[in-house]
Parts: C-alpha cells; sequence; structure tokens
RNA sequence: GGGCCUGUAGCUCAGUUGGUUAGAGCGCUGUGCUGAUAACGCAGAGGUCCCUAGUUCGAGCCUAGGCAGGCCCA
C-alpha cells in the first residue's frame, strides 16, 4: 500500500434504502452534477492524497519515458492556446503512465529577455534604456527576476487547474521568493526540497530553482541553464563557429537592439501606409539630366553613396519641361503628368555614370570612408561618398515599384552593406542606438528618425531635387515587442555560423564539408526525427537551407550574459566555458562577483587576462537570445555536467510537443542546433506539432474585438475535461475554432451521455444492492476480466469495447488523440443508446436472476475499462467515477485511476460477428423505424410483422437478435424475405475492381450491356453462381456471378425504407388485438408519466384509479397484469382518485379515447 | 518570387490502399419515443468535393497548372 490512511474522495454515504439493499455499494450519483465543483473537489483529492508522488513512486525504476516541456514564457498568465498544448502534453504523459513507464514530470519557464524587460519597462514607467541605466541594473533585474517568479506562481495554479500533473513548485513559494529577492537578495531562505531543507541567501536559491536538490520546475534562468549555453557556446568557438560580424540589422529604436531574423517574422510585419519620396540624382557631366529615385525611408537619402541599375533591364530618357530624367521603361507610369521618350538603353549603359548626391553638403558624405563607429570596416577605404557617387550594376534590381533605379545606402540596409562589401564602398550610419541622427549629419543630427520625413521633403524641396511625395501601403517591420517601426541599423552582433549552403544533394557533401557546416549536420539530425504532422520535416528543413548565421547577441541587460571576453588592447576575443573557468581566468572582479547569478551587472566586474597581448579582457556587454536559453533545456535540466548517467537515462527525450507556426525557428531550431553541436544527436526522438488557436468566429483572439477567451474565465465556465476533449477531438494540423457553442457540443455529446450511463449503473446498482464480486483483483486492472454472460448484449458491449481498447491503444502509441476520439465518440453512443437503452429492463426486473447480475457485472466492467481508457484525455470525471466504482468498495484499490495500468486487451472477446450483426440489427431497427414513419405508424402502436430483407444473403442473424428488432420495431414477428420482389427491385452493377482491370477501355461497354440486362433474370443467375453472357464488340463474353454486383431499391407505394444491407417494410394492418394492447401501453406511458409528476421514486408502489372511455377500458382490462406490473401497481381500482391522490387534472384523450387517473404511493 | 499547409452541406469538420448512391455533428423543418439522459430516435431539405487540364475503365483522393485563405522564407 502506498499509504497508511487512505485519503478520502468526498465523504462516503451508507444508508438504508427502502428496505431493499443493505449498505449501498456506490454513493449515489445524481444525474445532474455540477461538473466544474467536482473539478475543483478532484484538484483536492489529488493535492491531499499525494497523487503524482504516488504514481512516480509505482514507476520508479520502470523503463523511462521521457517528454521534455519546452518553456512557456513566464511573463503573463497562460491563455487558452497553451491549454491546448498542455492538454496534450498531459495527455501523452499519463498515457505512458498507464504504460508503465518511469516519466520526469518537469516542467519549466522561460525566464530571460527581452519580453520580461519591456514589461517591467511598461511597469516602471521607462521609456527608454537611459531610464534603466539610472535606475541601476542590479535592481532592475531584481524586478525581472521577480516578475518570472510571479507569472510562474499564475501559469502553475493555471496549469494545474487544467489538470497538468507536473512537479510543480507550490506557487506561494514562488511569490514568497519574489518577494524576498526584492526586498534584499542576500538574505538567507530556506525551502523545502525532495531530500530535505534547501538553504541559502535568496539569489542563490532562485538561481538553483529546477536544480534536483530544489526540485519543481526548471527556469531559464537558473545558473545551470546559462553556464550550459556558456559550454556549448564554448564547443561553437572551438570548432570556429562563433563570430563578430557587422552587419546591417532590422533595429527597434526604442529598445534599441538589433531584432533576429527569429524574431522579426511571425508578428514583425505589419501594413502601413508611409510616405514615398521620389526624386532627383542630377547627372554630373550631363546637364539637366538626372536619375530618378524612388525610396520609401526617407532617412537613407542622407547616407547614399551609389545607385544602382539592372544591367539586363530597359531604361528610358524622357524629357518633361526643361529636365530630362532616366527611369525604367516599365516604371514611366509613375511619371507626373506627360513625357517625351527620348531614347531607349539598357540598364548596362548606364553603369559608371556620377551623380551629385542629395546630402553632399554634409560633413559626413564629404569624410573619407564615411562615417561609422565601426571603425574597422573602413579603415581601408580612401573615398567619401560624395566622391563615389556613380551608378552600379545590381542583378537584384526590378521595375516592379519605383523607378527601377536603387539608392544604395550601405549602412541603412541589409543589402546595401553586402554590395557596399564587394564594391568597397564608403558607409554612412546616420542613426545612433535610439535612432537619433549622429554627429556629422548638419542640422539633422540630434533629430529622432521617427520625425525627420517632412523635413527632408522640405530640405530636399529647397534643393530642387524633390520630384514627389506620395502614400505608399507596404509590409513593414515593427517590433514584435513594442510595436515600434523598425529602422536598419549597422551594428556589431555576435552570430553562430550556419555554414555555406552547398548547391548540391544532401549526400554528395564531403566528409569534410559536412564537418565543417552546422547545417547540413542539423539536417542529418532533423532526419533522425519523427516528426508528425509529417510536413514537420519538410518545414525544418527549409528553415535550415534558407537559416543565415545565428544571431545570438542582444544589446539589453536581462538575459542570458554572453561568455565571451573581448581584449580592450587588441581585440582578441574567448569564450569562457563555465563557471570554475571563470574563476580560474578571473584577474580581477570575483570578489564583486561571487554570491551572484551569472547575470549583469555583476558578471560585468570580471575581467579576465588576454592570452595573445599584455591586455584586460572584459566582457562584452550583450545578453543573450532567448532561444538559447530554451534550447539547452535537454541538456541543462537532465544533469549533463553533473550525472552523465542520468543523462544518458533521459536524453534523446522521447517526444515533445509545441504549436508548430515559430516553433520549427525557435524552439525546435535551437534544441536541434544544441543537440547537434554537443551530442551529434537529436535531442527528441518524434516531435508532435499543432496548428494555431482561433476564436470562434475564425479570427485570432483579441480582446478589442470581444472574442478572446481568458484561461481561466474558459476553466471555470466550460470545465477543463471539456475543454480538453474539445482539444482532443480536433485534427491537430487544422488551426482549432476554440469557444463555448463548441464546448457546449462536446459536453452534450460527450460528457453528459458519459455521466449519465454511469448515473443509471449507481442508481439500479444502489436500489438492487448488487456489489462486485472481487475474487482476484489486482490494483492495477480493477475492471478485472471481463464477465461471464450468456446474454448477447453483454458479449456484444464487452466485444465493442475491446476493440475500442485495441485501437485507442494503437492510436495514442501514434500520438493521435484525434482518431482516439473519433473512436470513442461512437463507443459512447452504442453504450447509451443502444447497450443501457436495451438493456434497461434487465436491471429493472424485481428477480435477482444471472441475467441480471451479468447485465450490472458487464456495465460495470465495461465503465471501469472505459473510464481508465479516457483517463488520460479527462482526467477528472474519470477519477472521479474511478472512486465511486473502484475506491469505494475496495481497499486494496489504487488511490486514483491514474495509478492503474493501461487495460489490456482482450482479444479472444472481440467477436466481430456479433459485432457486425449487432450493427446490421441497429441498421434493420432504424430502417424499420423509418418504414414505420412513413406510414405515420407510432411506435407505441404494435404491428403484427416486419418484412425485412437483407442484400448480403450470408449474414444470418440469431433469434436473439431478431428478437431485439422485434422488440424496437413493437412487431410480433420479423421475418425474413428470401423472395423479395414484393419489397425491391433489383439493379445489377458491374464489380468495377474486378471488371474494369479485365476489360480496361471496353469496360464502359461492358457497364451499358451490363445495364441493358433483365435484373431479375441476372440476380438469379447470380445467386445461383452461373454465368451471365453480356454481348461486346460483336460477341459474347462471359461474366462470372462474383463480377456482379445486386442492388436493391424498395418498390414504391410500401411502407418501406431501404439502404445499401437493408429493406424493411412493415405490416400496417391494425387489428382489434393490437390496437387494445397499443392503447395498453399508452395507458402505461401516461401512468409513468403522472408517477413522474408526482415525484414518486423509482421503486415506489403505487395504487392506481382510472375512468377510461369504453374502448379504453376494456383494453385496460385485458392487459390488466401487464400494466400493474408496468408502473408498480399493487391495485388499480375504476373510479375516481381520493383527495390524497395525484390525478391527472384534466381527461387525457388519444387514439379516439379519453381518460383520468390518479396515483398513491402505498 | 520560393517552401509548406488548407479548400468537401448554411456553420464546424471526417473521408483509411483510387471503386459503384460522398458522410457526421450543429442549425433548420416534420415526426416519433422517453422513469438513465442536460436527452434521444426517424425522416426531410441542404453538395460544381475551389477551378482547369491530365493519368486511369474509374478521381473528393494521384499528377500538372491556376484561384482563394493561412503559415514560413526571400
Amino acid at each position: 500500500m502506498l499509504s497508511g490512511s487512505r485519503p478520502r474522495f468526498g465523504m462516503r454515504a451508507c444508508y438504508f434504502n427502502n428496505g431493499i439493499g443493505g449498505c449501498m455499494s456506490f454513493k449515489d450519483v445524481p444525474n445532474k452534477v455540477d461538473f466544474i465543483a467536482q473539478e475543483y473537489e478532484t484538484l483536492k483529492f489529488w493535492e491531499q492524497a499525494k497523487a503524482l508522488q504516488n504514481l512516480r513512486k509505482l514507476r520508479k525504476g520502470k523503463e523511462p519515458w521521457s517528454f521534455i516541456d519546452g518553456p512557456i514564457t513566464a511573463n503573463n498568465p497562460m491563455g487558452v492556446h497553451h491549454g491546448w498544448g498542455r492538454t496534450y502534453k498531459d495527455l501523452y504523459n499519463r498515457f505512458w503512465a498507464m504504460r508503465g513507464r518511469e516519466l520526469r514530470y518537469q516542467q519549466g519557464f522561460d525566464c530571460q529577455g527581452l519580453w520580461v524587460e519591456v514589461e517591467v519597462e511598461r511597469e516602471l514607467g521607462f521609456k527608454s534604456k537611459k531610464d534603466i541605466e539610472e535606475y541601476g541594473l542590479a535592481k532592475f533585474v531584481l524586478k525581472c527576476k521577480e516578475r518570472v517568479l510571479n507569472y510562474a506562481a499564475v501559469q502553475t495554479e493555471q496549469s494545474m487547474r487544467l489538470g497538468y500533473w507536473m512537479e510543480w513548485n507550490d506557487p506561494d513559494d514562488l511569490r514568497w521568493l519574489a518577494e524576498k529577492l526584492v526586498e534584499d537578495p542576500t538574505q538567507e531562505v530556506t525551502l523545502e526540497g525532495p531530500d530535505g531543507k534547501v538553504t541559502g541567501a535568496v539569489e542563490d536559491v532562485v538561481g538553483r530553482l529546477g536544480m534536483p536538490e530544489v526540485g519543481g520546475s526548471y527556469f531559464t534562468f537558473a545558473n545551470e541553464n546559462n553556464y550550459m549555453i556558456w559550454t556549448f557556446l564554448q564547443k561553437c568557438w572551438q570548432n570556429g563557429w562563433l563570430y563578430r560580424g557587422a552587419d546591417s540589422m532590422p533595429w527597434c529604436p526604442r529598445c534599441a537592439t538589433a531584432i533576429s531574423q527569429h524574431e522579426i517574422v511571425t508578428d514583425g510585419y505589419l501594413e502601413l501606409t508611409h510616405p514615398s519620396i521620389t526624386l532627383r540624382f542630377p547627372l554630373r557631366n550631363r546637364e539637366g539630366e538626372s536619375l530618378l529615385i524612388w525610396t520609401t525611408t526617407p532617412w537613407t537619402l542622407t547616407s547614399n553613396v551609389v545607385a544602382a541599375v539592372g544591367p539586363e533591364l530597359d531604361y528610358v530618357k524622357v524629357r518633361q519641361g526643361d529636365d530630362i530624367y532616366y527611369l525604367s521603361k516599365g516604371t514611366t507610369q509613375m511619371l507626373e503628368g506627360k513625357f517625351e521618350l527620348l531614347r531607349e538603353l539598357k540598364g548596362e549603359e548606364l553603369e559608371g555614370w556620377e551623380y551629385d548626391g542629395p546630402f553632399d553638403d554634409l560633413a559626413a558624405a564629404q569624410q573619407a570612408g564615411g562615417r561609422t563607429d565601426l571603425k574597422e570596416l573602413i579603415e581601408e577605404i580612401k573615398e567619401s561618398a560624395a566622391e563615389v557617387h556613380r551608378v552600379i550594376l545590381w542583378d537584384e534590381v526590378s521595375d516592379g515599384e519605383g523607378t527601377g533605379i536603387v539608392h544604395i545606402a550601405p549602412g541603412c540596409g541589409k543589402e546595401d552593406f553586402e554590395l557596399g562589401k564587394e564594391y568597397g564602398l564608403p558607409l554612412l550610419a546616420p542613426l545612433d542606438e535610439e535612432g537619433y541622427f549622429v554627429e556629422k549629419y548638419g542640422w539633422l543630427t540630434g533629430k529622432h528618425v521617427s520625425e525627420s520625413a517632412q523635413e527632408i521633403f522640405d530640405d530636399l524641396e529647397k534643393k530642387g531635387l524633390l520630384y514627389n511625395v506620395a502614400d505608399y501601403t507596404h509590409r513593414y517591420p515593427r517590433c514584435w515587442r513594442c510595436s515600434t517601426e523598425l529602422v536598419f541599423r549597422l551594428v556589431d552582433e555576435w552570430f553562430i555560423n550556419m555554414g555555406e549552403t552547398f548547391d548540391k544533394p544532401r549526400d554528395e557533401l564531403s566528409a569534410e564539408e559536412k564537418a565543417r557546416s552546422l547545417r547540413y549536420q542539423m539536417m542529418d539530425v532533423v532526419d533522425q526525427i519523427r516528426w508528425i504532422p509529417e510536413f514537420g520535416h519538410a518545414r525544418e528543413m527549409d528553415w535550415l537551407r534558407n537559416m543565415h548565421d545565428w544571431m545570438i547577441s542582444k544589446k539589453r541587460y536581462w538575459g542570458l550574459a554572453l561568455p565571451i571576453w573581448e581584449c580592450e588592447e587588441c581585440d582578441h576575443f574567448e569564450v569562457i566555458g563555465d563557471e570554475q573557468e571563470l574563476e580560474e581566468r578571473a584577474v580581477e572582479g570575483w570578489d564583486k562577483f561571487v554570491g551572484h547569478t551569472p547575470h549583469r551587472p555583476f558578471i560585468d566586474e570580471i575581467k579576465l587576462a588576454c592570452t595573445q597581448c599584455e591586455g584586460k579582457m572584459t566582457r562584452i556587454r550583450d545578453v543573450g537570445n532567448p532561444w538559447l536559453d530554451a534550447g539547452i533545456v535537454s541538456f541543462s535540466t537532465l544533469s549533463y555536467r553533473q550525472d552523465k548517467e542520468y543523462w544518458d537515462k533521459w536524453y534523446p527525450a522521447n517526444w515533445i510537443s509545441e504549436s508548430f507556426p515559430g516553433q520549427f525557428r525557435n524552439w525546435f531550431y535551437s534544441l536541434l542546433a544544441m543537440g547537434t553541436v554537443i551530442d551529434n544527436s537529436p535531442p527528441f526522438l518524434e516531435n508532435f506539432g499543432y496548428a494555431t488557436l482561433l476564436a470562434e468566429d475564425g479570427r485570432e483572439m483579441h480582446k478589442s474585438w470581444g472574442n478572446s477567451i481568458e484561461f481561466n474565465e474558459a476553466a471555470d465556465k466550460m470545465g477543463v475535461d471539456v475543454m480538453r476533449w474539445l482539444y482532443c477531438g480536433q485534427k491537430p494540423e487544422n488551426n482549432l475554432l476554440f469557444g463555448y457553442n463548441r464546448a457546449d457540443e462536446v459536453r452534450r455529446r460527450f460528457l453528459i451521455p458519459l455521466w449519465n450511463v454511469y448515473s443509471f449503473f449507481t442508481t439500479y446498482a444502489n436500489l438492487d444492492g448488487w456489489e462486485p464480486a472481487w475474487d482476484k483483483f489486482d490494483p492495477a486492472f480493477p475492471e478485472g476480466t471481463p464477465p461471464e454472460s450468456a446474454n448477447p448484449l453483454d458479449k456484444w458491449v464487452l466485444a465493442r469495447l475491446n476493440q475500442v481498447v485495441d485501437r485507442v491503444t494503437e492510436l495514442l502509441e501514434n500520438s493521435d488523440a484525434f482518431a482516439a476520439t473519433l473512436i470513442v465518440e461512437p463507443f459512447i453512443d452504442d453504450l447509451t443508446n443502444w447497450f443501457v437503452r436495451r438493456s434497461r429492463r434487465r436491471y429493472w426486473r424485481s428477480e435477482r436472476d444471472s441475467d441480471k447480475n451479468a447485465a450490472y457485472a458487464t456495465l460495470y466492467h465495461v465503465l471501469i475499462k472505459l473510464v481508465k481508457v479516457l483517463a488520460p484525455l479527462t482526467p477528472f470525471v474519470t477519477e472521479v467515477i474511478y472512486q465511486n466504482l473502484v475506491v469505494e468498495n475496495n481497499p486494496d484499490a489504487y488511490d486514483s485511476v491514474h495509478h492503474t495500468e493501461w487495460p489490456r486487451v482482450d482479444n479472444d472477446i472481440i467477436d466481430e460477428t456479433l459485432i457486425n450483426q449487432m450493427g446490421l440489427v441497429r441498421q434493420i431497427a432504424s430502417q424499420g423505424l423509418g418504414a414505420r414513419s412513413s406510414a405515420a405508424l407510432k411506435v407505441r402502436q404494435p404491428l403484427a410483422k416486419a418484412l425485412v430483407y437483407l442484400t448480403e444473403d450470408d449474414v444470418k442473424l440469431p433469434d436473439f437478435l431478431v428478437e431485439i428488432i422485434a422488440d424496437e420495431l413493437n412487431v410480433k414477428a420479423v421475418e425474413f424475405v428470401g423472395e423479395p420482389e414484393k419489397l425491391i427491385s433489383y439493379r445489377i452493377l458491374p464489380d468495377n475492381a474486378k471488371l474494369g482491370p479485365r476489360f480496361g477501355a471496353d469496360f464502359p461497354k461492358v457497364r451499358q450491356a451490363i445495364s441493358d440486362l433483365d435484373p431479375a433474370e441476372v440476380n438469379a443467375k447470380v445467386s445461383t453462381g452461373e454465368v451471365v453472357l453480356v454481348s461486346l464488340n460483336g460477341g459474347q463474353v462471359e461474366l462470372a456471378a462474383n463480377e456482379l454486383l445486386v442492388t436493391t431499391e424498395p418498390l414504391e407505394g410500401l411502407a418501406v425504407s431501404a439502404d445499401k444491407r437493408v429493406t424493411v417494410a412493415v405490416d400496417a394492418v391494425i387489428t382489434p388485438e393490437l390496437r387494445a394492447e397499443g392503447l395498453a401501453r399508452e395507458f402505461v406511458r401516461r401512468v409513468q408519466d403522472l408517477r413522474k409528476h408526482a415525484d414518486f421514486d423509482l421503486a415506489d408502489r403505487i395504487m392506481l384509479y382510472y375512468q377510461a372511455s369504453e374502448g379504453l377500458s376494456e383494453a385496460v382490462e385485458t392487459h390488466r397484469e401487464y400494466i400493474m406490473g408496468e408502473v408498480l401497481a399493487t391495485k388499480m381500482l375504476v373510479g375516481g382518485a381520493p383527495k390524497k391522490a395525484h390525478k391527472t387534472e384534466k381527461a387525457l384523450e388519444f387514439d379516439g379515447e379519453s381518460v383520468e387517473m390518479g396515483v398513491e404511493k402505498v
């Protein structure tokens, strides 16, 4: 046993009931229940019972199933889209635990990076980096940690609410740590770890969160995570892949940092309208002639160096008034007003033409090499921008927009920069970190780029260079955090080299080529992973093919301290691999750093001695890209540096999962990069991706659109079992539309029927005092072996159950919860709308016979086994049911359904024939009801017989199934018609699969010939196996009987209904006897109604009084026994009911009869 | 411009290796049934399977080219 005293789930009820039973086996189950309140009770129970901890004890030492949870950004409350992913994660965790595997149950929080900084800045009312520096870096970093801890607490609570079983920290502990940390990071605190107390300064303890001795969730700000990244980066450096690069990068002037390729894409671009400008670049030595230039970023004109034309493109020389312009032939529609075409010329003819730049009056344009802080880039360049202005050729120029002549400013754009490098052009970088024009820009100096456009237009107008200004709408990048429009800025950043892209198939790469290319090594790793959906492989490959070098630096404060130290004297840099190496190499500042987490500002105190000169090395000020933080977790959280054995056990993950849009370039990518660099292995074996969650109206959720639903609200309005089933019942690669209507549908279709079966079972089992027989109880399999039963309904439902278990097992092994829901839902329908409905009278009978016992035993077994199958998907309601059905009754039972093991499939009772036959029965019943309804014959009216014709004559229904049909259809007899001419006509069809290949192109003729035959004759031959002759191309061919298919169609004018397999007709003649029987049934129905209205208990016996019209009275007396039995009447009297009885308010009229009645409890 | 995904009933979506009359749920209409049910059954209306071409005896499914929407990259 797991624990001495069993925690109780709710209160146990034990009382007597109408003298029928003794102590009830099960708690009473209301058929209306507050699912949400029940979920809260379940959560409380799990906590008190230490359900997860006990599960872990049960599975300790078993075969591992390793799941690594992608860190969730702990910066805001989690949303319903997180709920989707976390449902998958929890469900597969639970599934594999039920399969007997050992799991780790550690989820993680993403803690470092600009997203947190931005929120903290907002909280503190900061506008710029300067505010942060004035506030103090150390304090600011503490505020960032505080925010992360607080939202980690919120997300922890939300995840628990979803039923996500993880080793959560106590959310109050997290809040407490946050509070202590900002109060005084050096004060000592003590936490309860898994193996005892953990004591230390708060800052230290927070830095150790998620480590084995502290337990709980991992936090990417933890020391181990940071140092492990150092190890990774050092390895990259040792491979020669880490470099400092200068590039023109998208830059956010507000955040004052470059935005990497990873970040800009998803949330980045927005349709924006900007003024675009067309202006003249006057040509030198060509009086009155100008190039026409167009741009949407006027500020870049200040730093123009050259102009580019497409060498093969056609250009024109045109005259407008006194001016002569050059532009491409395809863009002349942008000219204002009329123009005169003077000549056409190819772009290459323009090469080398010199022009006057628009801002040559500024010092920057006159300075040799241009103007940039990155001096090393222009050391070799002797000319100034003004001196080099000329036309160059560039293949990328098109005349899709603008003028076909592109102004190039190598300090202001990516491609411009590349061209600048290629041609050795001067560089002009006009903006500082926050977007202000720097020195040497004359009147522009000190102005902000966002306010410069109009003044630049005015200036150009004054200079007579302006052609026109027009609004232009385009996709323009914006900062994903603060929405500020990005500019391109020349910056020095740190990169990991991805390796060149070869123009040949991957398998033709030499070993040497591969060895120096991270890109191709990663591709090989990607091949070793199973991607679900499969196109994940293609997408990751596509990303890798196109991936630029990975920019890992960011000029900010809160994040990974990049372990790169640079010599102040000789620019030599080195990468430090861990904290020991740091301590060994430190020549200064260690005393100030010690006791702190490896974050700014304290890490910056440390200086090293340069190995190349006498100089001192200082850490670069940049922090790391947050995807480094997330990507390292398959090493940092698995004790790679401390415990290789442990790491070997849990690496690689069997399974990871995230929403795929975005993650191919983010988390998946960084995991892959790190797995490849550190271990040259896949960090995960299976990647399960899912799409995007949208609102029910198909749009993204936005608070301002009123279509957004917060997680807590959803959980408390829908209930999380409903949410989880909704999530699971969705093809993961399609976008999920999430909302209350869908939730209602799920509740109606899935949860309520399930609950009702359970409620039905307990109600009757308690009435009857039925108790399960525990002969050989195995707590892992409380459902026991399938009960023996002679009843075909039982056999059938058990067969179906095992069929379902079999399929669901395979599907969940393949991460296909969606298909599993498609298997389960029809079974629930079978169970409620067939098994229980058809078995109702078996439970209702007053005597206790073996059939009744079998009915209980079967339903009991089915419920437990079903609940176990559903436990991973809807852990709450299944727990509630398990508690009552199993734990209430058995002291040896496991505390929780989630401790039991995945049910076994009893293959030998999957009777496919029976399943098939029962399917047919349901079809016949359905068609029969259709036939009745087409003749307007209500079901309560018995009829003499139903005629059934089956298309497939090999199917024979045994008597017990025929009885079910008779009962369903309320007919005295079911006749199977062998010569169905009275019901149907025949239609002969070729068996395409056989005759198609046989006749090929002649097939349409054969088909035609077949349709010309007499169907009845053909049917006669086919049924005796004779060949059929048809004419083809003047001759005759033989068709074997099995090459033809005979189908039937119902004859018109009968109370007939039919589908592919079944035709049913009913005998519509109502004899006086049948009418009397129908009346008796109607009468019963009215009494039951009265009982229900009177609020009588199911088992209450009654006195029944009635006064009826003549025909009805006769019928009632004829069927007196039957009626009294049905309505539990001890006496049935003709006459008015006494006052205290419950009576009909007025006479009931039906079928031309009338009755007044009353009932009274005895 | 390139890669990937999606397109099936009014709405949300299934549709297994190509096979005969393409399905479900919701909604709508009619009707029946009901002492487990917050329900349910039966029937009806509702379809250019995005379009075009091709392969094939046969295409919702395969191929090519479009169109529309989405994601990703230039």
